[in-house]
DNA sequence: AGAAACTTTCAAAATATTTTGAAAGTTCAA
DNA sequence: TTGAACTTTCAAAATATTTTGAAAGTTTCT
């Protein structure tokens, strides 16, 4: 197998993960391809290696530049506008760490307090409290955790918190 | 607001999130429905409840069951099945880590572990080798992060665990 | 200012997912 | 064995998401 292939092989197969992640097959390939490249490409280049629109390369880098994966890159003499991925790993899964934290639970945490808040006519309504409160307190727990997980310098996955999920 | 306004709020909400999770918003709606309820409901009840038919009743309430997280339950002397939800939150969020565990995390394993596999021709695809290579370790570490919590008992999130996550 | 080189937008088309509901299948009591 | 009470299936319809591509917008150069 050569690299080309083997490439491919990658970036078809991060696509059809990124469907089953809940992400849009483009987004994740067009990651993928940004990923593998040393360097830069340009709108062009993503447009013909993946065989899709100009509108849907822009969409979808968009999409990923506010997840804070992918980044815009100018070079000197170009009038174009060119397009990496992030390349450290880490920093590439705690960014979507972040991004998550704020998309998914929040929300969540959101309508959990307001559900708390009112004040509900009491007796056969114990049972809807005790779950909201078991799942608001979760979600608290949870959203501490990856708050930790996030603020920890960039070596966190080798230092000590890894070395405590991951011992034994 | 009454309890009846409240649980209705949860349920249209749920599903809302569900649907930024990924899930589909009716899965996600009969397991608020379930979750709330303190007994058992037949699929007749969650067809009437939520207004929706039957095979979506049938598909989307296997699907909860394929997850883990909704059971069947059968009453004595009655012919028809009903379903319950998991009530312990924390069973049911370990539940939910296992199966996105073997759903989503596995397969790239697999995919990884294929591609190193691969004997790729020298020279110019060491970027390459180099990328799989660290997405692989954060697999593993990530993996071995999930099989961590899912093997922990039952008390794992208030336990030593949780402690360490959320210190501080 | 005008024109070339680019990026962005967005309505329409294509595709994918979800939902319906009637028909087929199953179970069980009589 | 029959038929009533249920569950499952699945093709078609409805809905939602993604993609296209041409037009509009922007920037930069002359």
């Amino acid at each position: 197998m050569d690299l080309k292939e083997a490439e491919e092989k990658f970036i078809a197969a991060w696509g059809a993960i990124g469907t089953q992640w809940g992400i849009n097959r483009t987004m994740a390939q067009i990651h993928a391809l940004l990923l593998i490249g040393e360097n830069p490409l340009s709108a062009e280049e993503i447009m013909s290696k993946l065989n899709i629109s100009r509108g849907n390369v822009n969409m979808n880098v968009r999409e990923l530049i506010s997840w804070g994966i992918v980044h815009k890159v100018i070079k000197f003499g170009e009038r174009k506008e060119f397009f990496t991925a992030e390349k450290d790993i880490y920093k590439t899964a705690i960014q979507i760490l972040k991004e998550r934290r704020k998309r998914e639970l929040v929300p969540v945490l959101n309508l959990l307090r307001d559900l708390e808040s009112q004040n509900i006519e009491s007796g056969d309504g114990d049972h809807f409290k005790k779950v909201v409160g078991d799942i608001h307190q979760l979600g608290d727990s949870t959203n501490k955790m990856l708050d930790k997980m996030v603020r920890a310098d960039e070596h966190w996955f080798t230092g000590s918190l890894m070395k405590f999920l991951v011992k034994k």
